[in-house]
RNA sequence: GUGGGAGUAGCUCAAUUGGCAGAGCAUCGGAUUGUGAUUCCGAGGGUCGCGGGUUCAACCCCCGUCUCUCACCCCA
């Protein structure tokens, strides 16, 4: 027998019972979103690659190193969607969005894709629900998104204790460019004192220094320049106005200056909501976003202000402590014909019940009750109904409860009505 | 991309100094030829990740390789 290949790397399927918290926390990702307003815009999984070079930015991890990309059959250079903010910006500019509305609330679900090495809540096939709002410059916005989240997050089941909330601004990219200039001058003059993995930062992206694990490095982070700091008076007022509105919302944050994002295209104010709930390692972050003023206009759209956020799936699951087995639907009604004569009689109630929205199973391969009473129970049925030669004869069924054991005799055309009692 | 740990039945894991490959759960059958969830008995199921080496003999030791996993990095 030929050996099937196994999945790819990184990729993994989704199985009951695992799919029920995946389909929990769907269902509770899209109520929470849709009372604030959201749409769901679904946009392709593949995009040209340069809708991520110009909006993820070139020189990210993301772009250098982790993205599938390969050359479509006609030449064309396309990308697996490493994150869902680019395409939602490129399906705003394609609709010219802004002149069917002023103000755009977009979310997604779906699969992203990173070439990265996988560990506990890295995957190389991921699953991100994340929202885009175009349109509202206003920093009530910012803080109105992450409480949004926060009762998202809890509405799921993680408890509220075990959230942290942590934000940041970086300011106008002008002020963040001036900063980083700043921080070069800073860092180069005790450049001997820095780790080689810092050394290289300072040429390519001089703020992940500031997030640097290393003891020494951060011995000379405390006295480097802090970004707040030198962020222009508007742009201070506007991320005070964000921790008003986030207290007035009774959300708990802090503020951690040396929070910086791995994308390019934020500005202004950026979070991350971490969680010490469940199972996560050390990818605890389960969330993360911020504001992109600037890219839907570098993109070629309208000067349009926007934010956004992802939310890791797999990670959230990970959290959640509850096992799988408690989201199981379960079975109304189990059907246990046991002939063929049985179950000629039985699939047409069966069926009557299903396209009527109960959820039933019958075995189709004959047997005796004790066999059909083990697989209801193990299905977790709520009722059973066992069908032999004395309920064909005499039109009469006997449906069991199999919770409490308890048995009640119908004819078959009050079946419907009977199950339905019972399922109350 | 870097560094640790681990790979034995479908799943979770044992196997003494290198000496016949095991248990629980799950699956199937029976005790009970029409009544489960709680019993008892039995059965099937293995290239011990893969390849090489050492040895009379390897699940065990050595080398390589693949996969998973934890951490770094990065990010959701």
């Amino acid at each position: 027998m030929a050996e099937v290949p196994p999945s790819v790397k990184g990729m993994n399927d989704i199985c009951a019972p695992e799919v029920s918290k995946w389909h929990f926390l769907e269902q509770k990702a899209r109520d929470v979103l849709e009372a604030f307003a959201y749409r769901e815009v679904r946009t392709p999984i593949l995009e040209y690659t340069s809708l991520f070079v110009r909006s993820v930015g070139e020189v990210t991890d993301v772009v250098e190193k982790q993205m599938y990309t390969f050359d479509d059959r006609d030449g064309k250079s396309v990308s697996l969607r490493p994150e869902g903010t680019a395409a939602a910006v490129r399906a705003y500019i394609d609709r010219s969005q802004w002149n069917q509305e002023p103000v755009t609330r977009w979310y997604y679900m779906g699969p992203m894709f990173r070439h990265e090495r996988a560990q506990r809540g890295r995957l190389r096939q991921f699953h991100q629900v994340g929202a885009e709002l175009f349109g509202v410059n206003e920093p009530t916005v910012d803080a109105e998104m992450i409480a949004m989240l926060v009762a998202l997050l809890v509405e799921i089941g993680l408890p509220a204790s075990s959230l942290q909330v942590t934000i940041n601004s970086l300011g106008e990219p002008e002020e963040r460019a001036a900063y980083r200039d700043a921080l070069v001058t800073y860092f180069s003059a005790c450049r001997d004192k820095l780790d080689e993995e810092s050394r290289r930062r300072l040429e390519t992206n001089p703020l992940r220094i500031l997030d640097s694990k290393s003891p020494d490095v951060q011995a000379l982070v405390a006295g480097a320049p802090v970004l707040l700091d030198s962020l222009s008076d508007a742009s201070r007022a506007r991320f005070a106005k964000v921790r008003e509105v986030l207290t007035a919302l009774g959300v708990a944050y802090e503020v951690d200056p040396r929070l910086v994002r791995g994308l390019d295209y934020y500005t202004a104010t950026i979070f991350e909501l971490k969680t010490t709930a469940g199972e996560l390692g050390a990818q605890n972050t389960v969330c993360g976003g911020g504001r992109y003023d600037r890219l839907v206009e570098s993109l070629g759209g309208p000067k349009t202000p926007a934010l956004g956020f992802g939310l890791g799936v797999e990670r959230t699951l990970l959290a959640l402590a509850e096992p799988a087995e408690a989201f199981e639907p379960g079975l109304g009604v189990f059907f246990g014909p046991m002939d063929e004569a049985a179950l000629a009689f039985a699939l047409p109630l069966a069926h009557k019940l299903r396209t009527g929205g109960v959820r039933v199973e019958i075995e189709h391969r004959g047997g005796k009750p004790g066999k059909h009473l083990q697989r209801a129970n193990k299905m977790k049925a709520r009722l059973a109904v066992i069908v032999g030669g004395n309920e064909v004869a005499t039109g009469k069924l006997t449906i069991k409860d199999l919770a409490t054991g308890a048995q009640h005799e119908v004819p078959v055309a009050d079946l419907e009505m009977k199950v339905r009692g019972l399922l109350d």
